[in-house]
DNA sequence: AAAAAGCACAACCGCCGCTAA
DNA sequence: ATTAGCGGCGGTTGTGCTTTT
């Protein structure tokens, strides 16, 4: 296993654990300047580096890597962690894909903090919230189906068009539609997300970002498509007062 | 002032899928 | 077709700092 490592030669001892040195952070950005990202199992044979390639991916990813946002997360990036999480669970990663400069482990950690304890309360504001959720997601269904019959046409075009940015907003749009096409897919984020709103509800759905945000990706399209020549930004966000915009940092565009 | 609880963040572990040999 | 290695992901733990009691 580790002793293999394909190329080069490896410490027999172990590797190192424990929090990063600056030392080790220099090596490891040099190493990743000359080289790039990936190949990380030659970091220790090219840098003297006792760690394991895992450990240094997570290093770079989660610390050095440049455009990385530090602080606390904003109200935005909140609603944006909320409304994907009750899309699609735990899939922290792919959460992070929208939430530029913001990692997987960031976002994990947030979410755990400030949302897991409240998972475990508030179970009557949920059952008043489902109903009215459930109400509203009919009606959104019978839109979506509506749409999607307009839309037929149009969607086959698009397909054709899977470049960068479009590419990732029609997948965020496929996930989209199958969260409302497939009622087992939904039935695994609505547990989530009726608790999400029952602590969210002034914020989230009387504001109208719940079901004026993520919904409405197909609202967002267009939008995205004027800024993507720009090499700026997903914006999430509906309505007309509701939007998020997330300017990319240091070059990243999902 | 001290202990306890809570919070934020960094890092590790184990599993899984992909890929090259 | 098989398998070992690698990278990525989600879950979990550890630690230090801050706030509360």
């Amino acid at each position: 296993m580790v002793a293999m490592m394909g190329w080069g030669v490896v410490p027999e001892q172990g590797w190192r654990k424990g929090p990063w040195t600056p030392e080790e952070d220099k090596l490891l950005s040099e190493y990743v300047k000359l080289h790039g990202e990936g190949r990380w199992s030659s970091v220790a044979r090219c840098t003297g580096l006792n760690r394991s390639g895992k450990s240094c991916r997570l290093r770079w990813v989660n610390y050095l890597r440049p455009g990385l946002k530090r602080g606390q997360i904003t109200p935005q990036e909140e609603g944006i962690i909320i409304e994907l999480h009750a899309l699609w669970g735990n899939k922290w990663s792919t959460i992070a894909r929208y939430l530029p400069g913001r990692t997987d482990n960031e976002i994990k950690n947030y979410w755990r903090t400030h949302f897991k304890k409240r998972e475990r309360s508030s179970n009557q504001k949920q059952e008043k919230r489902k109903a009215q959720i459930l109400d509203k997601k009919l009606q959104l269904q019978q839109q979506q189906e509506q749409q999607q019959q307009q839309q037929m046409g149009d969607d086959q075009e698009m397909k054709g068009v899977n470049n960068t940015v479009d590419g990732k907003i029609h997948e965020a749009q496929e996930k989209q539609e199958m969260a409302f096409m497939y009622p087992t897919m939904e039935d695994q984020c609505l547990p989530v997300m009726y608790q999400d709103v029952a602590s969210w509800e002034d914020f989230m759905v009387d504001d109208g970002i719940l079901w004026g945000g993520l919904w409405n990706l197909d609202d967002q399209i267009d939008h995205i498509s004027t800024k993507q020549n720009q090499a700026t930004a997903y914006s999430f966000g509906g309505g007309s007062t509701n939007t998020y915009t997330s300017t990319t940092a240091g070059g990243y565009i999902f």
